[in-house]
DNA sequence: TTAAATTATCTTGAATTCTAAATAAATTAT
DNA sequence: ATAATTTATTTAGAATTCAAGATAATTTAA
């Protein structure tokens, strides 16, 4: 393991950083234009694209700790985005299920949203983000070391 | 703009967010084991690699707002290992200087940290790793589009 | 069956971050 | 020189997130 490599490993670090926090600032921005912030955001699309969803299933897909799903599910349900439904087969288990407002505000926003996103990769090529999704891909599997 | 495209790009936005979580969360779980937090840490290695800081630059360089700079800076000054130096010219400045003790710790911990991440970059050849770099260099350049 | 362990959700309190306003110093324009 | 504007930091309060514990339902095992 020479000393190159680690610094090489350390660069990609630093500009995969730069890069995400940078489409990402302006991906919040753009959401908050909604109305929403972006783990309000997130669960709507979860939800749209995915389905209904047991309250549980939500945090491991979007990263959110169990109390946080019960607040930012809250403030969606208030909204009347989302509804709770209980599981008929198990008890214990609430989903989450888009409402008729929820589809309409997500496919009102959805076009344009992608729209500008595609905005703001327009800097690469179709071959770079080409090479960028399937190098990306690798990292994206990581593991948790340092449980 | 083709719909092609723009689903190119919402997929290389997903397989970004993906990639930088998983290893950003492994990385901050790293850092958890040195007793800050990842605010914290990059705050040191900011003024440890760059030099003394005007608080104000510290929020643009690690994307924080001033009230949680002046919390952030409270913290490390507490443990020691920044302080506050009035700027001589401007006395509406305050610098953020490593102490000695901070100098140490960055030290100490570094080699260990920056191996760390290599680790976490080893499903990746060197050559997927330079043309990472090349690209996602081009997305950190993002400006912001919608304040 | 009953007890123990597991699983899902919610509650509580602390930590961190943000926004907006307050304060203080510097700069610009009249 | 004085007033108005700008810039830097801090304060105060709200929003969001997490961790740990509480509650309730299910499953496993004795």
């Amino acid at each position: 393991m020479s000393s190159e490599q680690v610094n090489q490993s350390l660069k990609l670090f630093i500009v995969l950083s730069r890069a995400y926090r940078a489409v990402n600032e302006n991906v919040n921005k753009l959401i908050q234009t909604y109305g929403l912030n972006p783990t309000e955001f997130a669960v709507m699309e979860l939800l749209y694209h995915k389905g209904d969803q047991p309250l549980q299933q939500i945090g491991g897909k979007i990263l959110l700790a169990s109390g946080s799903i019960t607040y930012v599910v809250d403030k969606l349900e208030q909204k009347g985005l989302l509804k709770r439904v209980a599981c008929p087969k198990d008890r214990r288990v609430t989903y989450a299920q888009i409402t008729e407002k929820g589809k309409s505000f997500i496919e009102d926003v959805f076009p344009d949203h992608a729209k500008q996103i595609d905005t703001l990769m327009s800097e690469l090529s179709k071959n770079e983000k080409e090479s960028a999704i399937t190098i990306l891909k690798k990292l994206g599997l990581s593991q948790s070391s340092f449980e």
